[in-house]
DNA sequence: CTCTCGCCTGTTTTT
DNA sequence: CAGGCGAGAG
């Protein structure tokens, strides 16, 4: 292996740094990847150290994978890392090895946000807290917050709260307990649990600072609190930790990802090295500046400018379309117009958009054009309702104490358990301290009428059963019998010779069947927990093989880390993307920049980008106005298109209001404006009346959502408002 | 107890 | 438009 060889001088300093701090600031395409692999491998092969040493986390597990690959390629002997892996992976990894030290125990299930939704629901019924007072959704995310931020449920309590944090707080306590009375962790629980757990049991954080004498983070800008202090603990001993990323691209703001845990890390490690990678492997010129004039516009940035020594490129195509069908038309047409032009496969191209909602219209008229796809992420497989309830099986048997999973299976298939029964099973199980399979095996006790009792005791020996071979036989054959059992694949097929969608569910059943063998086959032993902890912790995104041929779509946040020939960005509208709900705030509208420039940035030759003047949502339409980035985007450096026809006169000419992009925007009749009073219907022509002014009739709308301005004349005056503010009411 | 119908409401992004 | 949820019938 000959780093210098392989190395430009920075990627080299990075990579030959050993003790100590180092803080690697790479921007998009500088080939941060490579460093840390580098590195790694150079740790173990020049310097000597034990793989078992050295531990890499990383989000999403194909990167991980990725990681490992890399570096046993370099390495060549299998001498590769084992500790390499998500946060999450790693932190169940040891959190069960450790369970017994933790008070823990190791047979935890995971719980997903379904999961989770569901036991908040139920912990709410029983505190008499009306779902409709206290949507479960918002609570859920203030607890997932809450443990973001290691703030546990006593803390919590402490903390001057409003109202509703105060009914957050009653619905956390009760939820954390219910979890541990299920045996259960939920994805948040995976990380605080450990801090936690370290926190109060030092001399097995000492073991671990031992054991992980290297600490490799990637993407270190998306590390929330707990991940932090997490990397904190395990690096305070000997402080050798390696952080990669770049705080243009940190886009997870949302789910409590800190920006300022890179930008201070100098302060944390003050000895630190900081090693900044500037110049781009990946894009051409043109693409790269459009990035770098771009994310200028952000505040608050460690500052970058990104070079590169590619050729200067065509320019970005901007197209105006008339809707999203014509968008998804237009997309299609241009990839076939490159496939042609150059003789590309489909693989190396992409459609990236803000909403997975958007994928329809594009998939649509791909299929159309008979033209391969594959949607990486939306909504995962491992959480498609046909798949949860076949795994829901597998979770009572692995941990019969996941009432949530119990609930989910008992009556599914409807084997005449309705409310009233399972409300009487558990009753009586807890009552005699009996897990879920054990109520039913004995609910003869539990006064069901005998139909019902005969129901379960069937239902529940059939568990048994399975839980007590679940250690000797494979995951594979006890899903089969699960299947068979309940016969929810033959329904499916027979359902499904008169309904799609069945036979899609049904299809999902086959892939999951699929899935657990290839598991049985590759894994040994094949235990269904084993299994079961797979499917928590893989994403859709992992699953994805990229070395089919075929267009690849996903979220603008999906595609973060990867790169494609041709990128096309759809729905570049006002209110979609930045979506409506960031453009109030700096902050939030800063954090829908970055992601516009981690979709620029995917791109190595070509980047188009598209927006539509009309996008159906919902049952209704919505004015699509182009958004505001696009008018960042330097005029010489794009090259306009639009299927739109225009009068001659409306071309290139600063159009009106100078917020423009040179195209006539539509003036479709209606718009919706977001209001603090809610959402307001406004079209030209429409009277309204306003509070100062009185009633009066709108001229002129300008942009969207909560950025709608409206130029009304009041008798003879003629006003400029911003709806949002001008409490308006509309009249007949 | 189960199923079906019709109403309501909601789309940001995800490990 | 779709998925979730409550009400009411069988």
């Amino acid at each position: 292996m000959n780093l210098r060889e392989s190395l430009n001088p920075n990627q080299l300093e990075a990579a030959e740094h050993i003790d100590g701090p180092l803080l690697i600031l790479a921007g998009a395409g500088s080939g941060k990847t490579r460093v840390l692999t580098y590195r790694v491998a150079q740790l173990i092969d020049d310097v000597g150290l034990d793989p078992q040493q050295i531990l890499a986390l990383t989000f999403t597990n194909k990167a991980a994978k990725e990681m490992r690959e890399r570096i046993d390629a370099l390495l060549g002997d299998g001498r590769a890392p084992n500790w390499v892996g998500t946060f999450h992976a790693i932190s169940t990894r040891i959190l069960r090895r450790e369970a017994e030290n933790f008070g823990l125990n190791r047979y935890f299930v995971i719980y997903d946000g379904d999961d989770q939704l569901a036991l908040i629901k139920r912990v709410m019924k029983e505190l008499n807290l009306s779902d409709k007072q206290f949507a479960p959704e918002a609570i859920r995310s203030y607890i997932s917050g809450a443990k973001d931020q290691l703030i546990n449920p006593e803390d919590y309590a402490d903390r001057g709260n409003n109202y509703f944090e105060q009914n957050v707080s009653r619905v956390y306590t009760a939820y954390q307990n219910a979890l541990s009375d299920n045996n259960a962790l939920d994805f948040d629980d995976l990380i605080m649990q450990l801090v936690v757990g370290f926190e109060n049991v030092p001399s097995l954080l000492e073991h671990y600072q031992e054991r992980f004498q290297f600490i490799n983070v990637d993407e270190y800008q998306d590390t929330n609190h707990a991940q932090y202090r997490l990397i904190n603990l395990l690096a305070k001993k000997y402080r050798n930790l390696c952080v990669v990323g770049d705080d243009d691209q940190s886009i997870y703001a949302w789910r409590g990802a800190d920006i300022k845990n890179i930008l201070e890390f100098e302060k944390d490690y003050p000895e630190s090295k900081v090693v900044r990678l500037e110049q781009n492997y990946r894009s051409t010129k043109a693409i790269l500046e459009v990035g770098n004039t771009v994310i200028k516009n952000n505040k608050g940035r460690t500052g970058k400018e990104l070079w590169t020594e590619n050729p200067p490129g065509d320019q970005v195509v901007v197209i105006e379309t008339m809707d999203e069908r014509d968008e998804g038309r237009e997309v299609t047409k241009k990839i076939r117009e490159e496939m042609d032009l150059s003789n590309r496969p489909l693989r190396d191209f992409t459609v990236l958009y803000r909403t997975n909602a958007q994928s329809r219209a594009l998939e649509d008229e791909l299929r159309r054009a008979s033209m391969p796809y594959v949607i990486v992420g939306g909504l995962r497989f491992f959480e498609r309702k046909e798949v949860k309830d076949i795994l829901g099986y597998l979770k009572v048997i692995v941990n019969p104490r996941d009432s949530v999973s119990f609930r989910r299976i008992v009556n599914t298939p409807p084997r005449g358990l309705g409310n009233v029964s399972v409300e009487k099973i558990e009753t009586f199980a807890v009552a005699q301290g009996l897990n879920t399979i054990e109520g039913l095996v004995h609910s003869k006790e539990a006064g069901l009428t005998p139909s019902a009792t005969r129901s379960a005791q069937a239902l529940g020996t059939f568990l048994a059963d399975l839980a007590e071979r679940q250690e000797t036989v494979a995951a594979s054959e006890i899903t089969e019998q699960v299947i068979k059992e309940t016969s929810y694949l033959r329904e499916l097929e027979i359902e499904a010779a008169r309904s799609v969608e069945a036979e899609t569910r049904a299809q999902n059943v086959r892939e999951l069947l699929a899935a657990v063998e290839e598991f049985s086959e590759r894994t040994d032993p094949p235990l269904v927990r084993v299994f079961l902890e797979e499917a928590a912790l893989v994403s859709d995104f992992d699953r994805w093989d990229e070395s089919v041929d075929r267009v690849t779509l996903m979220t603008l946040h999906n595609a973060k880390g990867l790169e494609f020939p041709f990128v096309f960005i759809a729905g570049m509208e006002d209110g979609l993307f930045p979506i409506s709900r960031a453009m109030e705030s700096q902050n939030d509208l800063e954090e829908e920049r970055r992601l516009f420039y981690v979709g620029i940035t995917r791109a190595r030759e070509r980047l188009y980008i598209s927006y539509a003047n009309l996008r159906r949502r919902f049952g209704g339409a919505m004015p699509g106005i182009q958004s505001r980035f696009l008018s960042e985007i330097p005029e010489e450096l794009v090259e306009k298109l639009s299927t739109v026809r225009h009068p001659a006169s409306s071309w290139g000419g600063g159009g009106g209001d100078g917020d423009s992009f040179g195209y006539p925007q539509a003036q479709p009749q209606q718009r919706e404006a977001s209001t603090p009073f809610g959402s307001l219907r406004l079209a030209e022509g429409k009277k309204v009346r306003h509070p100062v002014w009185g009633d009066g009739q709108i001229m002129q709308i300008n942009g969207s959502g909560s950025n709608m301005r409206a130029t009304i004349r009041f008798g003879g005056v003629t006003k400029k408002v911003m709806v949002k503010y001008a409490a308006l009411e509309t009249i007949k």
